[in-house]
DNA sequence: AAATTGCACAACCGCTTCGGG
DNA sequence: CCCCGAAGCGGTTGTGCAATT
């Protein structure tokens, strides 16, 4: 079993970039554009694998690239992205103009993990640590990790327990809307009636996961779709509208 | 000053998805 | 509809550097 390697290992370099192949790929690209990664390497004259070069450009060599340190607003908006998204790095990723997935999910890792637990937020879940209060907020969990919150729900207890999670945990925000404030939003879109599965709401319409048969050619019209009704992290999703979210 | 530890991030690996024949 | 190759994606590893002992 196992498919045939993406190159010929043998004669292709690994590791860390030099100086000269960077300049190679950027001069190739430059001329023949982006496009065709398994014979790229040939053509420019690099020994490396298409891959490899893929991920050496788009990471890091793309003129579009931001790179230096996050800012305060886009540690905010890739823990509202993971929240609704998971490790979907490449749509959160299409969210942050000038930052890769590799760059964010290395960020996630490394930065916004450990802020979520001094926070006292699960970063997998996004639910607080302590369990108990977590589910007084009927949500659905991505990936419950049962140990983890038991141990932690030992530690990192607040003090109040009349109100649970806003005043045991004041940073904790749940508010996980990402869409226009509400007020600029036009009619509310229908479907004649139906409504707008998860697929769907994130702008996936002609996905074959689409189980509202909106996304089917024989019913939409795609400015008569609700998103009213369809019920996700326990909020109504009139107020979970991601239909703005770009595909890179 | 040397050794150790921890962190940050670039790069790799393997699986999945997509699209053309 | 099926097969296969290419591209895309997410998890993991490797490495260099700074901080600490």
């Amino acid at each position: 079993m196992g498919r045939s390697p993406c190159c010929e290992k043998a004669h292709t370099n690994k590791g860390a970039w030099t100086k000269e192949e960077d300049d190679r790929l950027i001069a190739y690209i430059k001329a023949h554009g982006e496009g065709c990664w398994r014979s790229l390497p040939k053509a420019a004259g690099l020994l490396r694998c298409g891959k490899s070069c893929r991920l050496r450009w788009i990471n890091y060599l793309r003129p579009d690239l931001k790179r230096g340190n996050f800012t305060e607003a886009e540690d905010e908006l890739i823990i509202k992205l993971h929240s609704l998204l998971g490790n979907k790095w490449s749509l959160i990723a299409g969210r942050l103009p000038g930052r890769t997935d590799n760059e964010i999910k290395n960020y996630w890792n490394t930065h916004i993990k450990r802020k979520l637990l001094s926070r006292g937020i699960d970063p997998a879940t996004h639910r607080p640590l302590n369990e108990a209060a977590a589910q007084e907020v009927s949500t659905i969990s991505f990936a419950g990790n049962k140990e983890v919150k038991e141990k932690n729900s030992k530690d990192l207890l607040c003090k109040d327990e009349k109100n649970p999670v806003q005043e045991r945990c004041p940073d904790l925000n749940l508010d996980l809307r990402i869409s226009p404030p509400h007020h600029l939003q036009p009619e509310p879109l229908k479907t004649g009636g139906g409504t707008l599965c998860f697929v769907c709401s994130l702008g996936l319409q002609n996905s074959k996961e689409c189980n509202c048969g909106i996304g089917t050619p024989s019913s939409s019209s795609a400015g008569n779709i609700t998103t009213t009704g369809y019920d996700f992290l326990g909020v109504r999703t009139d107020v979970l509208d991601y239909r703005g979210l770009e595909m890179k």
